[in-house]
DNA sequence: AAGGAGTACAACCGCAGATGC
DNA sequence: GGCATCTGCGGTTGTACTCCT
């Protein structure tokens, strides 16, 4: 009868999750890794559903995240991505590295959506408000997104430069994007077989960052400190009472690097 | 200072696809 | 192939915070 819930409805808490709550997910999740999550929280001892371990895990408490608002870059990528792709956040997070389908979706929804609504841009089929009726006339929405070709990504560029322009126009200096930034949309904009690529279910970024064992060895973690909030508690906790005692090559990269942050290297 | 409106974001819910038996 | 289970995704809701009157 029905679907089994994913999880037993009495004596699971919900709501907004506690420091304690955190650390114990955290410290289980480092020391044991990500493996089914139904079983997480009675391995773990938290009266939560796995789902939303699994939730409060991949949308905040994950090392690479970065926290903050999107950079100008990053909205224009979006903007760009969601022309392509439409509402599916996760293949959008996919090439944003350290953001999440939810904080994506989260500022599509309060920030991006509205910018293109003021400037008059459908922020659903990403043409000119005016127009809608004749696009429409002449193709679904979902035909739109699947029109992978030189015209629509000159369009979503031309309504990116704009909507970098509106953002010029009012922003502080500080919270503009930098000339490199815009380089690299330029480029990322002009690559049709990079934005036909990203069509396309290729690695994505994402992943690689994720990947249990670290590629680059020269590249620097995110600042973890200003990322992760947890982090700071670690210092209140110390550092044993996450189990940081664990083996992964990720978990140890982290502390070194955390070890050099605190040394100001 | 109070409180109502608007905003931002964390978290929940239900569905669908993937996987294993 | 059919069923059960798990995971991931996208939409929606709840709530804390900020701003304005």
């Amino acid at each position: 009868m029905g679907r089994q819930p994913c999880c037993d409805k009495l004596g699971v808490k919900k709501g907004p999750w506690t420091a304690e709550e955190d650390k114990k997910l955290i410290n289980f999740i480092l020391t044991n890794g990500q493996c089914c999550w139904r079983a997480v929280p009675k391995l773990a001892g938290l009266r939560r559903c796995g789902k939303s371990c699994r939730l409060r895990w991949t949308n905040y408490l994950r090392p690479d995240l970065k926290r903050g608002l999107l950079t100008q870059a990053e909205e224009q990528l979006v903007i760009d991505l969601h022309a392509r792709l439409g509402n599916r956040w996760s293949k959008i997070a996919a090439r944003l590295p350290g953001r999440t389908d939810n904080e994506i979706k989260n500022h599509w929804n309060t920030h991006i959506k509205k910018k293109l609504l003021k400037m008059g841009i459908d922020p659903v089929t990403h043409e000119p408000l005016n127009k809608e009726v004749t696009s429409q006339d002449s193709s679904s929405p979902a035909e739109h997104f699947s029109q992978v070709d030189n015209t629509n990504i000159h369009q979503v560029k031309e309504n990116s430069v704009a909507l970098n322009l509106e953002e010029n126009s009012t922003s502080s200096p500080a919270e503009n994007s930098s000339g490199e930034e815009s380089l690299l949309m330029d480029s990322i904009c002009s690559d049709v077989s990079l934005m036909n690529s990203m069509w396309l279910d290729e690695t994505p970024l994402m992943d690689m960052l994720w990947d249990s064992t670290p590629k680059l060895e020269n590249e620097k973690l995110p600042m973890w400190e200003d990322n992760c909030p947890w982090l700071l508690d670690c210092q209140d906790f110390g550092i044993h009472d996450f189990g940081f005692n664990c083996s992964s090559e990720i978990e140890s990269n982290a502390l070194q690097t955390l070890d050099m942050d605190r040394k100001g290297l």
